[in-house]
DNA sequence: ATGAAAGCGCTAACAC
DNA sequence: GTGTTAGCGCTTTCAT
């Protein structure tokens, strides 16, 4: 390996002139500037980033922590959270904690200032939210994603309006002539969703319809909203829409309605939150509300860094951009006849 | 942030024998390792990776190089490269060249050697590879799911064998009895996926077909699956069976045969190859050929591990385990009055 | 079994 | 402008 003061000696100068032509370009002659980056180059001189994270005291590295990549949200978030990492001048480590408490704190534990400078966490239970607070004495902290904007967290965050994502929806399909809707209610990876679904239905009521028909807690998968799905319209035939708080759900619970016969959304509406890539991909395309989730990531990076930047003591908190309905193929006007069966069914 | 030698001054020890508690437990006599056990608790004592990164010469953190983790089939090798490494003591660092290739020339210039020990990189270009050839002077660096393995790259691989994975996708359509097969090529991130074809088209061959009816190169993804579909379909008729290079394009090209009309597998029968986790979540199921995934992750990682413990020179190439049809719904019989309609078609 | 000391590669004051 | 000098926090011989 190549180091500094190799390239010091062949370009005839001090390792501090080198280190000083590698930030400040000011303070050094220009002459003596192009012998260092002629040594550096013909050496192949590449700086060791522990060695400058060490005598810096920080590592221009971020962690995110996720309980699964295999749901297909977190990646798009992180694409989009790792351009932003990348355009700030940081590194961005990925760490799955496989939905496993103990792999999330040791994580947090090892690499909280020490390997990053600071960590975004997303879906933090009660028991992760505890760890995270502990870790903000090593480093910032902030959570991603945070759900209740009306209850702010221990700890820094970026939140979401859910709740506003749940009453969006309620009002479409209200909208739409259905009364008779049953809910999916996803169990996240961090508790339920349940401003999503506290949002419908507040917005539910607020249209006049008492409540939902009929409501399922279920794991938050394509198969769960499926089997879910198939049990809903089993003891509930008259339903004429379903809400789900995440599209993973929605979209099972389209399959599982074309799978049984009935028209989607001829029969029965399916609206979901979230808008992931394949909210538009499947068919009929999900009609959904976008909760900006690029928008929402870039926004987290640039709060965690301002954080780095500027340590602030005590929780804060900043709302992303607004959910937006997305109207595509999987709602429609209730009809006539489900409006009897619905009667039935009710 | 507290340090080794306050810890070393509260056990009133060196921080020599701190460092030993913290590794060889066995030269430390067990009183005295107490007494630093209990130093370190006190003082909520946790050990700068990036001193001992430095001080060890090594980082103990893995990256991986990926085009766009968006592309559902990188979250499901994420996860298993992730465990693998966990589990062997290595962090790992996901790095997303959004299939920008200055980036990826970025993250290995930076981090190869420097905060990482080993770098393994997914679907290589040529220009890729020149770059990781280069790299490979600061660290280990090995190609997963190397797509060729009748001529290894100058690279340590681990090759899967896409060819056979075509083959038996070829031989399951022929066994059904479809004369009248079109291709859906993808295109990868790092060149056509070719090795997949031309074991199909041997296959193919092999069974009495001369060539499939008809072939389309075309990007990866869902959407543009569903596009090509449309096209084939729309230009050939006939055709009773669609072969695509990989889930996605299978994905899209059911989406856009049952869009028209068709039944599927009753008219046109689909398969594709990878066995993404959304394979056997879309209807109808998909039938496709599983290549292993998180087997191959696994054994990339230990490879790169032992390519970090005992440096070899030059290229070496590991068969990851044997691809496997995963027969589902997708696909079946050809019928009597699609070979009616195929010669037509031919 | 424990301590002393050197050094990993870089940065950052401060002199000159 | 450039060199000198100290570290950053840890590991690792080598003495003791």
């Amino acid at each position: 390996m190549v180091t500094l003061s190799e390239v010091a000696r062949r370009a005839r100068v001090t390792a501090a002139t080198v280190s000083n032509v590698l930030r400040n370009r000011e303070k050094v002659r220009p002459e003596t500037a192009e012998r260092v980056l002629k040594a550096i180059a013909e050496l192949g001189y590449r700086p060791n980033l522990n060695a400058r994270a060490l005598a810096q005291g920080r590592s221009s590295t971020l962690a995110l922590m996720l309980s699964n990549i295999a749901n297909p949200f977190y990646p798009e978030f992180v694409v989009a959270a790792e351009r932003a990492a990348r355009q700030a001048g940081y590194f961005l480590m990925v760490c799955n904690t496989d939905d496993d408490a103990q792999i999330g704190r040791a994580y947090l534990n090892q690499i909280a200032g020490t390997l990053v400078d600071g960590v975004l966490v997303m879906n933090t239970d009660t028991a992760m939210n505890e760890l995270c607070i502990a870790a903000m004495r090593s480093a910032p902290i902030l959570l991603a994603m945070w759900e209740h904007p009306e209850k702010p967290p221990a700890l820094p965050c970026v939140a979401v309006d859910f709740a506003q994502a749940g009453a969006l929806a309620a009002q479409h399909l209200l909208g739409l002539g259905h009364r008779n809707i049953g809910m999916l209610i996803g169990d996240g990876c961090g508790g339920l969703q349940d401003a999503r679904s506290n949002g419908f239905r507040t917005a539910l009521a607020a249209g006049g319809v008492v409540r939902a028909t009929v409501e399922m807690v279920v794991r938050d998968s394509i198969d769960s909203g499926y089997e879910a799905c198939m049990t809903l319209m089993a003891t509930h035939p008259g339903l004429t829409a379903i809400f789900a708080t995440n599209d993973l759900l929605a979209i099972g619970a389209i399959q599982a309605l074309v799978g049984m016969g009935h028209a989607v959304p001829g029969d029965v509406s399916v609206i979901g939150i979230t808008d992931i890539a394949l909210a538009h991909q499947v068919r009929p395309a999900l009609t959904t509300v976008a909760i900006q989730t690029e928008a929402s990531a870039a926004l987290s990076i640039r709060s965690l860094i301002r954080l780095i930047d500027e340590p602030l003591q005590g929780p804060s908190m900043v709302i992303a951009p607004a959910p937006a309905l997305i109207m595509r193929d999987s709602t429609g006007p209730r009809r006539k006849r489900n409006a009897r069966a619905a009667k039935a069914g009710a």
